[in-house]
DNA sequence: AGTAGGACCTGGTGGC
DNA sequence: TGCCACCAGGTCCTAC
């Protein structure tokens, strides 16, 4: 489920539904979920610390706390959060729970446990080695059509394998690659050094970055908030309520451009889908 | 510098 | 119904 607009979903209902709250307990109920720090000291850490801003950077979650600590979340594939008041039953996926000071609580939740829970010091986010590797913001203002042609530039590398590379550009995945490809007519299996040889196709995709990833966004918050379900992953098919996609997940069925029937292949391990007659 | 493949985990789906 | 193979939105590691 978590790429870029779903986790900035998340951020943006945590944001209203926790910001300002304390935290009067913690409970770890798996404790591989937390990282880098014992249990015993995450919880001690935490209680009584206010939550204030809730923001994102790349995919990560980040809580602010009062006194300088900031909680960092990583959905991985099948993280998030449910909300609830107390007496209500959890989840059985529920892997640490923040007891609030009024009563209500916050679940994070993870299917598989990949996803995970660090506590550090605010200051020292920035000077971490991961976050220092980690590339552009595509919706800000430092992501530009030039930016994208240094990246792509000399690389001989599937455009897609670069679009998915957090080091590059952060908050795409599988899913919102294959889309922006697509909006973009570009085809997946292209060397990003083509692309970036061609100014059309550049700009082309860096606008198909944007608006798959505004769109993706604008789709999540025409949403009404679950207070109750932020985040967690339950469909049948895979198509969030009301964003669907253009080609993913559509092996077989009409490209809505050209109608040519879309193709699944295996890059990486990973499935993308294109159209073969309208992504050269 | 690349890529392929496996690992981490669990659950859902479709075929037989 | 049971069993099995395969699939999944992320990331990291090792071996070529």
């Amino acid at each position: 489920m978590p790429e870029l607009p779903e986790v900035e979903a998340v951020v943006r209902a945590l944001d209203r539904t926790v910001g300002g709250k304390r935290i009067a307990r913690v409970r770890v109920l798996r404790p591989q979920t937390i990282q880098c720090i014992s249990v015993a000291r995450f919880c001690r850490l935490l209680r009584g610390r206010v939550i204030g801003r809730v923001r994102r950077r790349a995919k990560f979650i980040l809580m602010d706390l009062s006194g300088g600590w900031t909680v960092v979340v990583h959905l991985r594939m099948t993280g998030g959060f449910v909300y609830t008041e107390s007496p209500q039953p959890l989840p059985p996926t529920a892997r640490v729970l923040f007891l609030l000071d009024d009563g209500t609580r916050l679940a994070y939740t993870d299917i598989r446990n990949l996803g995970l829970i660090r506590l550090i010091p605010t200051e020292q986010l920035d000077q971490s080695e991961e976050w220092r590797r980690l590339g552009v913001e595509p919706l800000s203002r430092a992501f530009t059509v030039r930016r994208l042609e240094e990246m792509l530039r000399g690389s001989r590398r599937a455009i897609k394998a670069v679009l998915l590379d957090q080091t590059k550009v952060v908050g795409l995945g599988n899913i919102y690659a294959v889309e922006a490809l697509h909006r973009a007519k570009v085809s997946p299996m292209r060397r990003a050094e083509s692309v970036a040889r061609s100014q059309a196709r550049l700009v082309a995709l860096y606008e198909g970055i944007r608006e798959t990833l505004r769109e993706a966004i604008a789709a999540q918050s025409a949403e009404p908030l679950h207070l109750e379900f932020i985040g967690a992953k339950r469909t049948k098919h895979r198509s969030t309520a009301s964003y669907s996609f253009r080609v993913y997940g559509r092996q077989g069925e009409p490209c809505p451009v050209c109608g040519a029937p879309i193709r699944r292949v295996k890059q990486h391990g990973r499935s993308t889908y294109y159209c073969a007659r309208c992504q050269t």
